[in-house]
DNA sequence: CACAATCCGGAGCTAAGATTCCGTTTGTGA
DNA sequence: TCACAAACGGAATCTTAGCTCCGGATTGTG
């Protein structure tokens, strides 16, 4: 039920399944056919976000500038995130949740990322050892910011001082 | 009771508490009497992990070099937060509790960070625009990351990066 | 040693929220 | 129009965890 993306997207996890039905416009047990368990759908929803992340990616390789092809993806996945709490949970992965099901989104983010990565690497224009990992803690770093402290935007000058650390040391 | 303090470092603001109790080895009554609630032992909790950070803060003055100054703070703060739940929360100050009268611990901590980055950024060591809110920012990310993927210590890699990304862009 | 006064323990109360279940409504074929 | 099946709604149930409260234990006093 894509109407429960908005709910989710406000209230995150804390959600509760009469408000997600009330909002669908359903009864209870209408959101339980669909879903056997909150956690069902709360994975379902996270896996949703992740296409978000992907699509976001995909869209990024078409850049050819290879430095502004990676920063393009952690700014617009900063700004998806931002506002979204069920971007946020998806991007910090947070233990709360037993994600799983999710493996196959991820690794196609994966691998994408790596990609733009690589091409970044190659360019020189990143520190060599930057990886996808750094790529994820890092985000989740940054919208931990937005998640701890919502309402303000200082996420953006969080993301720049990281940027300056991601790139080569000669652009420094 | 300082015996809540590590059952809280374990298991953070889920830890029950009858939980607490036995791990004290008191009775749960005896907990209610020391605290009204749940939410004033929390906020005591944290208030115990800020005046850590202040006095991890107060070390760091002491050394001579303000940029060793400066990631001295950052670092032992790092290590202190890693593998106790509750100076991870106290860091990145989740809004799940209401923190409240806490502004005078956090006051104190403010007062001495700012004078090492002002030394820090006097001595050109980092850039100029550093603030108290940019070091709890990127502090909160960097947690982020222990709180979010517990157990490995990647962290360490994320506080470089961003270190990279905070001094001064001479020093780059 | 008897008697208060105080402190302690933890069973049980209550609220919140997830999940179930069944009577009702809606849709379909004859 | 009627019989039957599928989908729905939401009250009732179950579970968890915070909190209250009273009987019993402990400590202090004459």
């Amino acid at each position: 039920m894509a109407s429960g993306r908005e709910l989710f997207a406000s209230h995150g996890p804390q959600a509760q399944m009469d408000e997600i039905a009330a909002h669908a416009g359903v009864g209870i047990g209408t959101v339980y056919r669909h879903f056997p368990t909150k956690e069902a759908l709360l994975t379902a929803m996270v896996r949703d976000r992740f296409q978000g992340f992907a699509e976001i990616a995909r869209r990024a390789e078409d850049i050819a500038d290879p430095l502004e092809a990676l920063e393009s993806v952690m700014r617009n996945s900063g700004e998806a995130v931002e506002g979204d709490v069920g971007f946020q949970l998806a991007m910090m992965g947070s233990d709360e949740l037993e994600w799983e099901g999710i493996e196959e989104e991820k690794a196609a983010l994966a691998e994408v990322v790596t990609r733009i990565i690589s091409r970044a690497i190659a360019a020189g224009v990143v520190r060599d050892d930057y990886t996808f990992e750094d790529f994820g803690m890092v985000m989740c770093g940054i919208t931990s910011t937005m998640y701890y402290k919502p309402g303000n935007s200082d996420w953006r000058r969080h993301l720049e001082l990281v940027l300056r650390g991601v790139r080569a040391p000669a652009i420094g």
